[in-house]
DNA sequence: AATTAAATATCGGATATACGATACTAATAT
DNA sequence: ATATTAGTATCGTATATCCGATATTTAATT
């Protein structure tokens, strides 16, 4: 381990996240993640991600004329942010009490 | 990919924040992640990373007795939590109203 | 002290994650 | 139509993450 608390391995679900919120193109997500992380992902790293949830029947896209094409979740999609979410708030339960702190 | 948002990544993460609460073994910790995450982890997934975040003067064994031994955060581990819980929550700024739902 | 049990440690390997570089495609402008 | 740009896609690779199996150490029991 290089750095301790990378923390690593949540893009797919922030990915995913993201796209619940509301429809939007890779690149747009790029610029989200970099003011969530700090570093915006290249595109050898979003793109991939992209392409596997959408393999795996999480998001579609949607074209309207002629802007960059947006994703959008399905209904599997929707489940599975929903179980991934459960998991989350399972897995980090007590971490409410430092979001709390971080607003201060 | 074989299942999006596995949520791997967050074990060191985990691991230092528990301790930080609660000097704990190695053994305590498997159990506490098992509530937390379903599946208690292996012994060859938990003691490397113990030993990777002691190595990196994150945390120092503490022996007790004839207990098992115990591991609390060093100066650098609390200063490096801390840090990393300040990320968390950037990241995760907007999963607080997911932790009030999950409450119901 | 010897045996058993519990906790810890290590090893090899499978998979996931992410990146940089590069290539491609579609939209826009000239 | 051609050139330019923005956005998307792919490839190869490096590293992290995690596990199962096994070995070692430590504590408890007889």
């Amino acid at each position: 381990m290089k750095e301790c608390c990378e923390m690593k391995g949540f893009l797919s679900f922030m990915v995913l996240k993201l796209i619940s919120k509301k429809n939007m193109s890779g690149d747009e997500i790029r610029e989200e993640l970099k003011k969530r992380r700090g570093s915006r992902p290249s595109p050898g790293t979003i793109y991939p991600v992209l392409k596997s949830l959408h393999q795996s029947g999480f998001i579609v896209e949607v074209k309207n004329g002629s802007k960059a094409k947006k994703y959008k979740l399905t209904k599997k999609g929707e489940k599975e942010i929903a179980a991934a979410t459960r998991k989350f708030c399972i897995m980090f339960y007590d971490m409410e009490d430092d979001f709390h702190k971080c607003r201060r």
